[in-house]
DNA sequence: CTGCTCGTTGAAAGCGCTTTCGCTCACCGC
DNA sequence: GCGGTGAGCGAAAGCGCTTTCAACGAGCAG
């Protein structure tokens, strides 16, 4: 049998009361059987039942981050800024990891069981109408990171924007026809950047091209967020121009930089070189992008973490407060596929 | 106030025993009443609370990971395994991220705590004499992945037999001398590798040449796990043979795909064709592993994670039984940095 | 010396659940 | 008609902790 509080309090000849108010740090306990109750606790290696604690007080000091990782390197960023913004709290993170977006529903489940946690990070994971009414009959804080919705705390990248600016810079370089290569149809990402495309057309005068986009029909599972949906989806839009090559564009705007990487690959054993018969522009400046020198929209992962983790413990304080809203703007890095300077890999 | 087994008991005109004993598929309550039960708690949105479960039960139903540096692909993959290991059991896995190797005793006390989980999965941990010793103070059953320890259940590759096959690979391609880029000093893989090389270069009859070793200097709180380390480490191997190209090694055994990534970088920066001027081998089988063409060997993740939960759900039934070891052989895999035939990437 | 205050402690009432024990009430065979 | 059986259920005792309330005694002013 473990060691309980009673144990403790027989060897220090306290009542219980007085050993979990040395435990809590509770002011009005003498200097003599605060020492006194550590001493013992640490001989007999005592330690508090979480369970019972959370059971007593009305809370678990417990945050729980659901993140569908799939490409995992933003997913720990931004849990690691998470884990920054809980430092020096009282709060400690809980990861309910999914392999897959369709994963995401079992892993909230586990996590909204009551005495779980006091809070929830949701990364990545849409808010759909039944997620919405599951969310609201928490008891549990929310906040939503790269998602959003008007009945929570949020924080969010501009991909819209962030799409146009990719854009933007391609044409600035003097592309006259740019592709588009897009996850699965029906991701928020995915459509705001398309939408970002279509302003930086429209903001140029330029009429969109149906033939310049493909949407990747590809690992489904993980909304095409892979190298190999970017890998096809480059192969489709060279295909598509196979018999018509002044048409080809030269430049090519990946919503996601691990499918740049697929994109890249097949721009290669179709024998283009990057740059020079191609640009290609990512977005999210994973890790491996500053290798490969990828032109990429940055996210300020570990800010959005800790911020996260900010507007929790304030709504945590003060659950009527108003959702509040954040929106960073991604920031354009320009590497060798556009034209920038080679640099040497720092991580 | 959120709704508990008191107020269902109420509204179903039944004692919380019974409630209990519906939620808990006890045989012995009517369908009359079982149905009228849920009804009432789908009605009222009923959830247990698992912390007083807990502490009724002895037990929570939960397995801990504790994972350093969710960044690499091997510990998702084996984190998937291990989930799907768990499937179809009453267990859930709850996962303590690490970003930095250091970070992992902090993680580590949290998922010992008292109540937190029945068993605790640790991978790439390295069994320190003090972390044995929390360890065995605990009660929850304990399982190693990708360490081992006499004391505990263990899954491991064997590393030594892998970095002899993967130096013996080379030498069959005829290269006479053989680099080896290792991570920081006293790593469990990188000394296990070390000395599979060693094994290697005896039964080929040859002397080590302390020349040919180079170990990481850099980022230190990820073991020199990075791309960055792999890319100096070969920056410094090459260094040492500037003044006799000669004796340049003509391939290179990287402890690490994500070091051999680094390299690679390093080695195109010095104007050598890979492979031609230079072969290379890494160790782990990452994802970008095959969409880089990286000849590696190849570690049985999602099986590791698997067995990994079999072995702790075998110990929680039977806390007593002997710890049991159990050893995977990597496969080798050859692709284009050691002459293989190029393919298309799958994911 | 009396009456207070204040620092320190203990008793006890929960927190929400599981589980043992035992009761009740058919239903059975004789 | 009677004891025996077993299905279905409730009462109540925990599980290990927090927290309120009250008690106690020492120290202080009057």
């Amino acid at each position: 049998m473990a060691v309980t509080i009673y144990d403790i309090a027989d060897e220090a000849h306290v009542s219980i009361a007085t050993v979990s108010r040395v435990f809590n740090e509770h002011p009005r306990v003498s200097e003599d059987t605060r020492r006194r109750v550590f001493r013992v606790a640490e001989r007999m290696g005592y330690e508090p039942h979480t369970g019972a604690q959370s059971l007593a007080r009305k809370g678990t000091n417990l945050v729980s981050a659901v993140v569908p990782v799939m490409t995992s390197f933003f997913f720990m960023e931004v849990l690691r800024g998470a884990q920054g913004g809980l430092d020096g709290s009282p709060y400690d993170l809980l990861v309910y990891p999914s392999r897959t977006f369709s994963g995401v529903d079992a892993q909230l489940g586990r996590a909204l069981q009551r005495g779980r946690s006091d809070g929830l990070l949701l990364v990545s994971v849409r808010p759909t109408p039944d997620r919405v009414r599951r969310l609201q009959a928490t008891s549990q804080a929310v906040v939503l990171v790269d998602d959003a919705h008007e009945a929570f705390d949020s924080i969010t990248v501009d991909s819209r924007w962030g799409g146009r600016v990719a854009v933007e810079h391609l044409i600035e370089r003097g592309h006259e026809r740019v592709g588009l290569l897009l996850p699965v149809p029906g991701t928020t990402p995915g459509d705001e950047r398309l939408a970002g495309y279509h302003d930086a057309l429209a903001a140029a005068g330029r009429e969109p091209d149906p033939d310049l986009v493909v949407s990747a029909d590809w690992h489904h599972d993980l909304q095409g967020f892979t190298r190999f949906a970017g890998y096809r989806a480059m192969q489709v839009l060279l295909d598509r121009f196979a018999d018509r090559p002044a048409q080809r564009p030269t430049a090519v705007f990946v919503a996601a930089d691990i499918m740049a990487f697929g994109a890249l690959r097949a721009a290669h054993e179709a024998g283009l070189r990057v740059p020079g018969d191609l640009d290609v522009v990512g977005f999210d400046d994973v890790d491996a992008s500053a290798y490969l020198g990828l032109t990429t929209l940055h996210q300020p992962m570990v800010e959005m973490g800790q911020l996260a983790t900010e507007k929790l413990r304030r709504r945590l304080d003060d659950p009527g407060a108003p959702p509040s809203h954040t929106v960073f703007a991604p920031r354009l890095v320009v590497r060798e596929t556009t034209g920038g300077a080679a640099t040497a890999p720092s991580a």
